[in-house]
DNA sequence: CGTTTTTGACCAGCGC
DNA sequence: GCGCTGGTCAAAAACG
């Protein structure tokens, strides 16, 4: 481990740190209902009697945190070790499985190997303004093409992915996002869509198909850190103990350039389409989850 | 009227 | 070099 691999905070990162450690079923060897980009993970065969997510929020076997750590990767020390996932190869949920080397055509929707990542020799920024997803493409014209000086390889930035059986796409994470596209995928019925943390200067952004093996089955895929807290929370409500949404917040890890809350007070949280989100049963069963929470913090 | 979604076009990366 | 594909932009439309 180098001393910048010590220094970032992602290295030490802890999802549980300012909760009381919960013994949540979220990955088990048998049943990883969420993956990372973790070879150990990804090389789990995925089984299609998983738990949805709220279902894996609410109960069953227990895990250890290590197996949940291991889980999301959180010791990476750096993002060229969170090599670039080609998710949806992994769980044969896109058409890229018939492409290249696919070997995904497992109905199980098992999780193939990571291939390794050639050249990921990613730095780790904290510059505010690195953030290589914003790579600001501006359009030139043609003739300028030729002269434009050859761009800095995009970086990649830590990913890592929910397996979700929903009846919804847009899984409600406390978080505002904004469509910015949508593609078709290919030998897909299912289109992949494209959002981005609505909240300034957070890069944050999140990919949401469904498989066209199982339309059950959802895979949400966030990329980057936010560098804010939850906006508010839910229906205008303080969300108990800061859970779910600060702990699903978590997940992602924290930014060296965290800011402190309280200047996100001014953001509106519910959109009307959020707020329809809310109404499905997922959410019911999460809710239950924090009720279920509060409890077992209560004295 | 402000915000969000839709959607066609554009661009970069990659494999052949 | 070419074609394919994933990802993003941005104008228009939709929405509340």
């Amino acid at each position: 481990m180098s001393s910048s691999e010590k220094n970032n905070p992602r290295h030490n990162y802890d999802p549980f740190q300012g909760f009381s450690r919960p013994t949540f079923p979220f990955f088990d060897d048998t049943n990883p209902c969420i993956y990372s980009q973790s070879a150990a993970a990804a090389t789990q065969a995925f089984d299609p009697s998983y738990m949805s997510f709220t279902d894996c929020l609410n109960g069953g076997s227990v895990v250890d945190y290590n197996s949940f750590s291991r889980a999301f990767d959180m010791s990476c020390s750096s993002s060229d070790v969170v090599s670039p996932m080609d998710d949806a190869k992994k769980i044969g949920l896109s058409a890229e499985n018939s492409v290249g080397d696919n070997n995904n055509h497992n109905p199980n929707l098992n999780i193939s190997e990571n291939p390794s990542t050639p050249n990921s020799s990613v730095s780790c920024s904290s510059n505010e303004d690195g953030d290589s997803s914003k790579v600001k493409k501006e359009k030139q014209p043609a003739d300028d093409k030729s002269k434009k000086v050859k761009k800095e390889k995009r970086q990649k930035e830590p990913r890592f992915a929910f397996l979700t059986k929903s009846e919804i796409d847009n899984l409600e994470d406390g978080y505002r996002w904004r469509k910015y596209g949508q593609k078709a995928v290919k030998n897909s019925p299912y289109p992949r869509s494209y959002y981005r943390c609505t909240s300034p200067k957070c890069g944050v952004k999140k990919r949401v198909e469904r498989s066209f093996q199982d339309p059950s089955v959802v895979m949400t895929t966030y990329e980057g850190k936010h560098n804010h807290h939850i906006p508010t929370t839910l229906r205008g409500h303080a969300s108990p103990s800061g859970f779910p949404h600060e702990f699903l917040s978590r997940f992602l890890p924290p930014s060296s350039n965290n800011i402190p809350a309280g200047n996100t007070s001014s953001m509106h949280y519910q959109t009307p389409q959020q707020q329809q989100q809310l109404q499905v049963p997922d959410y019911g069963l999460l809710q239950d989850l924090v009720s279920s929470f509060s409890r077992n913090q209560a004295p």
